[in-house]
DNA sequence: ATATTCCCCTGGAAGC
DNA sequence: TGCTTCCAGGGGAATA
């Protein structure tokens, strides 16, 4: 579910409830998630600590503290976060439950269990989780263009969708905004990443910054499960050209049922044929 | 090394 | 109504 723009989307609600909160305790009422849930570590961690900022970091949120500690943070496909006026008792899905000093509660819920939620154990020389390192260059930020995507792809082999899906070569591009960007830039998702031009990766680096930076001004998208902290939907949705809209008419060539599905890497893709080449 | 497949888990929608 | 099947925004381990 979340993908860059929805994790900023969150980051950006939750920053102005946590920061300066003290962290009196922490629960873990829901059982394990993709990890098990440590919780005497995010005790220790927590415990007396006041929450200092809240990062992005890719799809993980980082939630420093003031003794310096980070908390990692992963949505998984269904994870949400709610900041609620008194310490409630467990909700349905809710996984991981931190009580603050003023009365308030900080609520991780996740139905599928593909989240996470972890004490970085140790900090690379970039003040980042070390666990991190592995993780690909930011969209919005300066080191991702045409050039970088050129210089991975050469003597590559895989479909573009899968390359720019992988977290290792630029991170936060999910399914959905995988198949937004392949379809701005007219590539299809299935040409060799190998065999692409310079031409045609300046535009797909500037279709992903484009599409990235339109869904955070709306507030991500919600397709299903994604909701803000306050609960709301994000509105991105309505801008969507090919996801989910198979056997629709294509919006550029106005090929009637032009959208089509298929499955990549197990995954769905949404394309115009003849628009994407 | 590189790329694909499978699996984790739960719920909702669609099909019969 | 009820049962079965398919599908889902992610990521990582296990295979080719």
């Amino acid at each position: 579910m979340p993908e860059l723009p929805e994790v900023e989307t969150i980051v950006r609600s939750l920053r102005p409830h946590l920061r300066g909160a003290v962290i009196r305790d922490v629960a873990a009422p829901g059982g394990r998630l993709r990890h098990p849930v440590d919780v005497e570590a995010l005790r220790l961690a927590c415990r007396g600590q006041a929450i200092a900022e809240l990062r992005r970091r890719a799809k993980y949120i980082l939630v420093e503290l003031s003794s310096g500690t980070v908390l990692v943070l992963h949505l998984g496909m269904t994870g949400a976060f709610r900041v609620v006026p008194s310490a409630a008792p467990a909700a349905t899905h809710e996984r991981v439950v931190w009580i603050l000093e003023d009365g308030r509660s900080w609520r991780f819920m996740d139905p599928r269990r593909f989240g996470s939620v972890q004490v970085c154990t140790s900090l690379g020389a970039d003040g980042l989780p070390a666990a991190l390192a592995g993780l690909g260059p930011e969209p919005l930020e300066a080191g991702f263009d045409g050039e970088y995507l050129y210089r991975r792809t050469r003597g590559r082999d895989r479909p573009i969708k899968n390359h720019i899906m992988d977290q290792a070569e630029v991170v936060g591009v999910g399914n959905i905004y995988a198949s937004e960007a392949l379809f701005r830039a007219g590539i299809s998702p299935r040409r060799r990443c190998g065999t692409l031009s310079r031409k045609a990766l300046d535009r797909l680096a500037d279709a992903i910054r484009e599409v990235l930076t339109e869904a955070i001004a709306a507030g991500g998208t919600t397709i299903d499960d994604f909701r803000d902290v306050d609960g709301s939907e994000g509105h991105f949705t309505t801008n969507l050209q090919v996801y989910g809209r198979q056997g629709q008419d294509c919006l550029r060539c106005g090929r009637p049922g032009g959208i089509r599905r298929l499955v990549q890497a197990g995954r769905s893709t949404y394309c115009c044929p003849r628009c994407q080449r």
